[in-house]
RNA sequence: GCGGGAGUAGCUCAGUUGGCUAGAGCAUCAGCCUUCCAAGCUGAGGGUCGCGGGUUCGAGCCCCGUCUCCCGCUCCA
């Protein structure tokens, strides 16, 4: 594989602009150029656009399907290749009382009251009940709205009967769906603690206020691993998923200057939480949470406990004892780390803009082009994609100039561009060409899998 | 939900005091040219001007309603 003179003439003369001056890489900036990018290519569309859009919800393309099931299948491995954690997928749909036990129906419908001079707005049970009674608003003595009830779980009906005693809700969290079934689990799998349980799946919240893209959606997915520990290990157990997991997003190519933790403090911890850290990504629009990494103590299992009237206990065998296990909870948004992605590998170099997503992560790893629309091109051309096809998942292009071929795939963080010019008729090599530095080698057709593979391996390092 | 802004081709936009068959650039497709980094040539497709109603001889433009999006609040297990 070595570099001919010719070609890395040419990538370097591209690599400056026209006047001659370096060029300048830029991230993203406005969300809106991403947005614009991901439905011109094809990553994600607003929800029944030919409606005229629904707020807040979005499809996924053919390419982003293809990057959002590369995020799931890298978080899926991480999780249950290891010995001690089994995966499960829950229904969306569960018994009622679930949300009781959980807190979901109490804390999740909140009564709220609007002040029509100062447009603020305040929780009904927060304010002074005298002031409610009145209908003063405490901060401008304004005139306040009647109280109107913001249930943020969707409600639906079990069955075809609408009447009350058939509602139910889709659920606004995975983690239930884990803690009802984690006796289920452990026996059928005859895992003792430390042990975990993962989730992927969709998850339903009517939140106030959605927006910026897939950031805050009403349909989301997440990515949820419930971690069962013996009570007093915890702590430990908590510190070590916080290392794993961000080591995980680091994994995924995403730049280290962009990751943080924001530890909760104590009057930001949910009602289950002992410790809670989040992981944060800086946006255009800020800092913005991506995963939560939460103590949530025997909380949950003893809340089910004690509405279901079912022992949820663990016994140990070596200790013989019995106790609720401590769950370390790892809650990572699906969709979040998908535009995490997106937003990170975004590049702009005044000219070019290219995608500098982690192989692992791209919907496609090669591009196979004949330099032109010639039969004896496109036929060498032809055999190099259905070889490649065998390893990787591989596109095609053959219209247009070669430059132009190489700017789309540039666009969807396809890494590597493979072409085939008259030389390798000859000599049976090709040139493979480098998404992020546009640098080009001239490699043997029959060495390319190896040679991409050795790279994937090699990538960040 | 409140305040502000905006909806014309896939994208960015133009469209005069209301007046010819609603345009441009980019993108897409077909063909040509081209042996390595977009923006070359020829041609094509693509719009009920967000939607509904009204005024008018005539509405992309004026009026009313409505929907959606963006920014800022409020909220966020």
């Amino acid at each position: 594989m070595t570099e001919s003179t010719e070609t890395s003439d040419v990538s370097q003369a591209s690599a400056q602009a026209s006047d001659g001056a370096p060029k300048v890489v830029q991230g993203l900036k406005d969300m809106a150029d991403l947005v614009s990018l991901c439905k011109r290519r094809g990553f994600v569309f607003p929800s029944s656009e030919v409606y005229g859009g629904i707020n807040a919800c979005w499809d996924y393309g053919p390419l982003g399907i293809e990057l959002k099931r590369n995020v799931k299948e890298r978080w899926w491995r991480a999780m249950t290749d290891r010995e001690d954690i089994e995966g499960i997928d829950a229904a969306i749909l569960m018994h009622p009382r679930v949300w009781e036990a959980s807190g979901h129906v109490a804390g999740f419908v909140d009564p709220l009251v609007d002040c029509k001079k100062c447009k603020s707005r305040f929780r009904a049970d927060k304010i002074d009940a005298a002031a409610l009674a009145a209908k003063k608003c405490p901060s401008c003595g304004g005139e306040l709205t009647e109280p109107r009830q913001f249930n943020l779980m969707f409600k639906t009906f079990m069955g075809p009967v609408e009447e009350d005693a058939a509602i139910i809700y889709m659920r606004p969290e995975t983690a239930q769906g884990i803690y009802v079934n984690f006796l289920n689990v452990q026996q059928s799998s005859r895992q003792k603690i430390p042990f975990g349980i993962a989730q992927i799946g969709k998850a339903f919240r009517n939140e106030i206020t959605p927006g910026n893209f897939i950031f805050r959606t009403r349909e989301f997915e997440q990515m949820e691993m419930q971690y069962f520990v013996k009570p007093g290990t915890d702590m430990e157990w908590f510190e070590k998923w916080k290392q794993m997991r961000i080591q995980w997003h680091l994994d995924n190519g995403i730049r280290k200057e962009k990751l943080r933790f924001h530890e909760h403090g104590p009057g930001e911890l949910a009602h289950y939480a002992r410790a809670a850290f989040d992981i944060e990504y800086e946006f255009p629009f800020g800092w913005q949470e991506l995963e939560g990494i939460h103590n949530r103590t025997d909380f949950d299992l003893g809340r089910h406990q004690q509405y279901s009237g079912k022992k949820l206990e663990y016994f140990d065998e070596e200790a013989k004892e019995r106790y609720v296990p401590y769950i370390v909870e790892t809650s990572a948004g699906c969709d979040r780390t998908l535009l995490v992605a997106l937003v990170d590998a975004y590049r702009f170099d005044g000219d070019r803009v290219w995608l500098a997503l982690h192989p692992a992560l791209a919907p496609y790893k090669v591009a196979v082009y004949p330099l032109m629309k010639k039969p004896e091109l496109r036929e060498y051309s032809e055999k190099v994609y259905a070889s490649l096809k065998k390893h990787f998942r591989v596109t095609t292009d053959d219209a247009g100039s070669i430059g132009k071929r190489y700017r789309r795939q540039d666009e969807i963080g396809t890494p590597f561009g493979v072409t085939i010019d008259y030389d390798t008729l000859s000599n049976h090599t090709v040139t493979i060409r480098h998404r992020d530095s546009m640098v080009q080698e001239r490699v043997s057709a029959e060495s390319l899998v190896r040679y991409i593979e050795e790279k994937f391996e090699s990538w960040g390092k």
